[in-house]
DNA sequence: ACACTAATTACATGACCGTC
DNA sequence: GACGGTCATGTAATTAGTGT
C-alpha cells in the first residue's frame, strides 16, 4: 500500500533531509490551533520522529506510528523520549493504534496523504475520526504539484478531502497554503485542519435512552449493558477489533453476566415481575458454593463443578441471546444493536481453567464501535447509572415491603475482589524476605525493612483492579504520599527495571501455574498488542493505559520525590 | 450410515403496561 | 376495561454437528 520500500531503501538520508528543517517552520500554521500541552498526539507517518519529538519535548504525550522499519529504526535512535510511544501500524487500518484504545487531542498527518491510494481514503479517515478525542483535531497537509514518481504518489486535493470529512460529521477548521521548505519549487503545499464539531460522543445519548426510556420487564437489558461497561473497563484485552465493531468473548459475557446476578439471586432479590429469571436452573444453583470472586479469568474449577458452571455458562449464553441481545434494538427500528454468534458447545475440559480459549468456545458477541468506546472511556460516568437503574427495577419489582431492599441491592451490585486485594502481593514480600532476599520499594529503589505496603500502581479508586500485575511493594511513606494519585509517565519509566525484577521473583518464577495466570490477567485487563506477552511488553501496555487513565479520570499526578532516590537498586535487586 | 446430543425454530401461553 | 405490543418462558418439532 504504501512506498514502504522507498523508505526502507532510502531511511538514512531521509531522515537527515527532515531533522534539517525545525517544526516550527514545517508546521508554523498549526501553533495556534494546538491543545494545551499534556494532550495526547498521534503522528501518523512520523518519518524520522522529528515532529513527535517536538511535541514530546512541549510535553505531550505523543504515539508515532511508521509502517517503513527502517523508518523507525532511525526515529527511535535519534530521539529516545519516554513520552513517544513508537509504534509499526499503517493507514487506513492503524488496527495497532486502534488497539491501544486512546482517543486523541491531535492527529498530524504530515507529507501522508498522497500516499494513501484514493481508494483507501474514507476508509482512513472514518478510522482517524473515531480516534479523535471530543474537541480533538486533525491536521493534513496535501503534497500539490509535480508528483515524485520514486514514492508511489496519488493526486491529492482539498475538495476530495472536504467532501470525505463531510462524510465522518467533521468540519474544515482551517486552510492555509505554504511554500516547499526543501526549496523545491515544483512543489507546494496546502495544510487542512478537520475537527468534529459536536462533542464527538454519538453513543451516549443511545446508551441514555437505552437505560432510562427503553421498555423493560425484567433486568435483563441493564444487566448486559452494564456487563459490557465493566468488559469494556476492566477486560478490554480480550477484544478483537474489526472495522465497524468489536468483538467479545460470549463466555466472557456470560461469566460476568453469572457473577452479577449469583448474589442478587441468592439473596432472593427478584429480577421480574413474577418467576425467576430463565437462566437459574439445577446448573445454576448447584454453584451454590462458588464464590462471586472466583468467577474470574484464570481460575480453575474440577469435576461436577466445571460441568455445572459450563452449563450455566452455556445457558446464560442463550439467554443473553435470545432475551436482552435480541431486545436491545435501535430505537424506532426492530434491528438489534448487538449480534451473537454462538459455537457448539465443546466437551468440559477437565480441569477446566476459565482462559481465552474457553471464554471464546461459546461464540463471539458483536458490540458496535461507537457504543465500545463511549463505554471504553465514559464507564465511569457510565456504570452508576446502570446499578442506579438495576436498583430501581428490584424495588419496583419487590413487593413484599421489605424495607433496605435498596440498600441490599446496591450492597450486592458493588463490584468488588476483596479476596484478591494485596495479600497476594504481601504473601510473595514475606515468602522472599523468609528465603533471604531483599525486596526493593519500585519507586525509590529503598530496600525495604519491616515497615512497608503493597501499593496499587494505578489507584484502586480509580480502577479497582487487584491483579498481580498491579501490585507493587513500596515504601510505606511513598504509598502515603502517592495515596489516590496516578503515577507520571516518567516514574513509571524509571520504575520500569524495578517493577520487572519484582514481577520475576514474586510471581513469575513460582512455576508455570503462576506464571500463566499472571500473563492471563495482564492480557484480560490490559491492551497488550503482542499475542505471546513478555514482562517489557506488559509495562509498555501499562505505559498506555496509565495515559488512559489520566484523560478519561482526571486523576492528579504523583512523582516518587522526599525519599532519597537509590538508583543501585535496580542493579541490586536479584534476576 | 447411524445414533446421539445440542442448537435452533416454531408455536403457545400468560403477565404486564400504556393507550384509547 | 378492551386491545395490542412486549417479553418471559415452556414445549415440541426440526435441524445441525459429532463420534463411531
Amino acid at each position: 500500500m504504501f512506498p514502504i520500500t522507498y523508505y526502507e531503501q532510502h531511511a538514512a538520508r531521509l531522515a537527515e533531509q527532515y531533522e534539517s528543517l525545525a517544526f516550527e517552520e514545517v508546521h508554523a500554521n498549526l501553533v495556534d490551533l494546538l491543545p494545551a500541552p499534556g494532550a495526547t498526539v498521534l503522528d501518523v507517518g512520523a518519518g524520522s520522529g522529528r515532529d513527535a519529538a517536538w511535541f514530546a519535548a512541549q510535553g505531550y504525550d505523543v504515539v508515532a506510528v511508521e509502517p517503513s522499519d527502517a523508518m523507525l529504526a532511525q526515529a527511535r535512535s535519534r530521539h529516545p523520549s519516554s513520552r513517544i510511544r513508537w509504534l509499526s501500524d499503517d493507514l487506513p487500518d492503524l488496527a495497532n493504534v486502534r488497539r491501544l484504545g486512546l482517543r486523541f487531542d491531535f492527529i498530524l498527518l504530515s507529507a501522508v496523504w498522497m500516499h494513501v491510494p484514493p481508494a483507501a481514503r474514507q476508509r482512513a479517515l472514518r478510522k482517524l475520526a473515531t480516534l479523535l478525542a471530543p474537541q480533538g483535531r486533525i491536521a493534513i497537509s496535501l503534497r500539490l504539484g509535480t508528483p515524485d514518481d520514486e514514492r508511489a504518489m496519488h493526486p491529492v486535493s482539498l475538495p476530495e478531502l472536504a467532501s470525505l470529512a463531510r462524510q465522518f460529521g467533521l468540519r474544515t477548521v482551517h486552510v492555509s497554503d505554504s511554500r516547499d521548505r526543501l526549496g523545491r519549487t515544483e512543489v507546494w503545499w496546502t495544510n487542512v485542519v478537520l475537527g468534529l464539531p459536536d462533542d464527538g460522543l454519538g453513543a451516549l445519548p443511545l446508551l441514555r435512552h437505552l437505560i432510562l426510556v427503553d421498555e423493560k420487564s425484567s433486568t435483563y437489558k441493564i444487566a448486559l449493558l452494564r456487563v459490557l461497561a465493566r468488559i469494556a473497563d476492566s477486560a478490554a484485552g480480550l477484544a478483537r477489533h474489526e472495522a465497524e465493531s468489536v468483538v467479545v468473548p460470549l463466555g466472557l459475557v456470560a461469566l460476568f453476566w453469572l457473577r452479577m446476578f449469583k448474589p442478587l439471586i441468592e439473596h432472593s432479590l427478584p429480577q421480574m415481575p413474577a418467576g425467576r429469571p430463565a437462566f437459574v436452573t439445577d446448573n445454576f444453583t448447584s454453584l451454590f458454593a462458588v464464590t462471586a470472586v472466583e468467577l474470574r479469568i484464570g481460575s480453575v474449577f474440577r469435576d461436577r463443578t466445571a460441568k455445572h458452571l459450563h452449563q450455566s455458562l452455556s445457558e446464560i449464553a442463550q439467554v443473553i441471546r435470545n432475551m436482552p441481545a435480541n431486545y436491545l434494538r435501535w430505537p424506532a427500528s426492530d434491528k438489534p444493536i448487538f449480534e451473537v454468534t454462538r459455537r457448539r458447545q465443546i466437551p468440559t475440559p477437565s480441569p477446566l481453567q476459565i482462559d481465552d480459549i474457553f471464554l471464546w468456545s461459546l461464540g463471539d458477541f458483536r458490540i458496535p464501535l461507537d457504543i465500545w468506546q463511549a463505554l471504553t472511556h465514559y464507564n465511569v460516568w457510565i456504570e452508576p447509572v446502570l446499578v442506579a437503574e438495576w436498583v430501581r427495577l428490584i424495588d419496583a419489582y419487590c413487593n413484599d415491603g421489605r424495607p433496605d431492599i435498596r440498600t441490599l441491592a446496591h450492597v450486592l451490585l458493588a463490584w468488588v475482589d476483596p479476596a484478591r486485594d494485596t495479600g497476594f502481593a504481601r504473601a510473595a514480600v514475606e515468602r522472599l524476605r523468609a528465603a533471604g532476599k531483599p525486596v526493593y520499594c519500585v519507586w525509590t529503589g529503598a530496600r525495604l525493612r519491616d515497615e512497608y505496603d503493597v501499593d496499587h500502581c494505578f489507584p484502586f479508586a480509580a480502577w479497582p483492579c487487584g491483579d498481580a500485575w498491579n501490585l507493587m511493594p513500596a515504601a510505606r511513606q511513598v504509598n502515603n504520599q502517592k495515596s489516590n494519585r496516578l503515577v507520571t509517565q516518567a516514574a513509571l519509566e524509571r520504575a520500569g527495571d524495578a517493577i520487572g525484577a519484582w514481577w520475576q521473583d514474586a510471581f513469575l518464577s513460582q512455576g508455570d501455574g503462576q506464571r500463566r495466570q499472571f500473563f492471563l490477567e495482564a492480557s484480560q485487563t490490559l491492551p497488550l498488542l503482542v499475542a505471546d506477552p513478555g514482562t517489557e511488553d506488559v509495562i509498555d501496555a501499562m505505559k498506555v493505559h496509565r495515559i488512559r487513565l489520566e484523560k478519561d479520570q482526571g486523576l492528579r499526578a504523583w512523582e516518587p520525590g522526599g525519599v532519597v532516590k537509590r538508583s543501585r537498586a535496580v542493579v541490586d535487586s536479584p534476576v
